[in-house]
DNA sequence: CAACGGACCTGCCTGC
DNA sequence: TGCAGGCAGGTCCGTT
């Protein structure tokens, strides 16, 4: 489900409510995520102040004196700020409970998310610290994605939603961006020109930012911290849109496999 | 090494 | 209506 404006859709919503707040319990009715939650999980958290909320790629980062809880959604998890008298519903794997009346809970229907903690830097856990540049932040360049792909015989697609290049592209928002740069998916990564790189890099930029803007997409089950869905799926161009007319020029959308996932785009305005 | 396929899970939709 | 099959927003890991 969540790619970087989801993640960071829910970051920002989940803040606000736990910021400077203390853990008072945790409760893990089920452990068996992508990695079993650890199972000290409540000693390392419990007492603790929530001093940041953070984001690095598509990895929720909250810190606490002595450490910081690591969460990943996964495909199918969201994070929702309840009450601790709200009854878990089916797939509510974890709370952690502030106080009285707060609650942050963690639902994963897939279980492919995890919770993890890390009593060191969080960036040089091994998860993260090989990760490439934030995609929104003004280092970020079409001119460093060029460089870095020379000799990639790779599609474009697949080396676009590869955490070593950049982070926080997955699968809807990497056909978006490759529409809106008019790059054809199947195009060798190698092959492809410092132009088209800057114009990918401005169209990743852009696609990211609208979509946080409108609180990320929704498809089946994304919901913010509140439980209410994201607008952005009106705004998409070419995923999911396989036959139906290309917005920009009419030529029905196509669909192709690229590395076992669905890749759309329009054969006419991309090349 | 880069590149690929498989694996991890549940739920939902389609078609027989 | 029931059931099998395929597909889904991610990404690590083992094998070529």
């Amino acid at each position: 489900m969540p790619e970087l404006p989801e993640v960071e859709t829910t970051r920002r919503g989940i803040a606000p409510h736990i910021l400077a707040n203390r853990v008072t319990a945790v409760v893990v009715r089920e452990p068996r995520l992508r990695w079993p939650v650890p199972e000290d999980l409540a000693d390392c958290l419990v007492g603790r102040v929530i001093r940041a909320v953070e984001r690095r790629a598509k990895y929720l980062l909250l810190r606490v004196d002595g450490g910081t809880l690591i969460v990943h959604l996964g495909m199918s998890g969201s994070l929702r700020v309840t009450s601790p008298e709200m009854s878990p519903r089916k797939h509510d794997h974890v709370d952690l409970i502030f106080g009285d009346s707060l609650c942050l809970r963690y639902h994963d229907p897939r279980r492919f998310g995890c919770l993890l903690w890390t009593p060191d830097d969080p960036l040089n856990h091994p998860l993260l610290a090989e990760l490439g540049p934030e995609p929104l932040d003004p280092a970020f360049s079409g001119d460093d994605l060029y460089r870095a792909s020379r000799g990639s015989k790779v599609a474009v697609k697949p080396y676009l939603m590869d955490g070593k290049h950049v982070v926080g592209i997955g699968n809807i928002y990497a056909s978006e961006a490759l529409f809106r740069a008019g790059i054809h998916p199947q195009r060798a990564a190698g092959a492809t020109g410092l132009i088209r790189y800057r114009a990918l890099a401005q169209a990743v930029r852009d696609v990211l930012s609208e979509a946080l803007e409108q609180g990320g997409t929704t498809l089946r089950d994304f919901v913010n911290e509140a439980g209410k869905p994201g607008y952005f799926q009106q705004t998409l161009n070419v995923y999911g849109r396989e036959g139906e007319p290309c917005k920009r020029c009419d030529s029905p959308i196509r669909q192709l496999k690229l590395g076992q996932r669905a890749s759309f785009y329009c054969p006419r305005c991309q090349r």
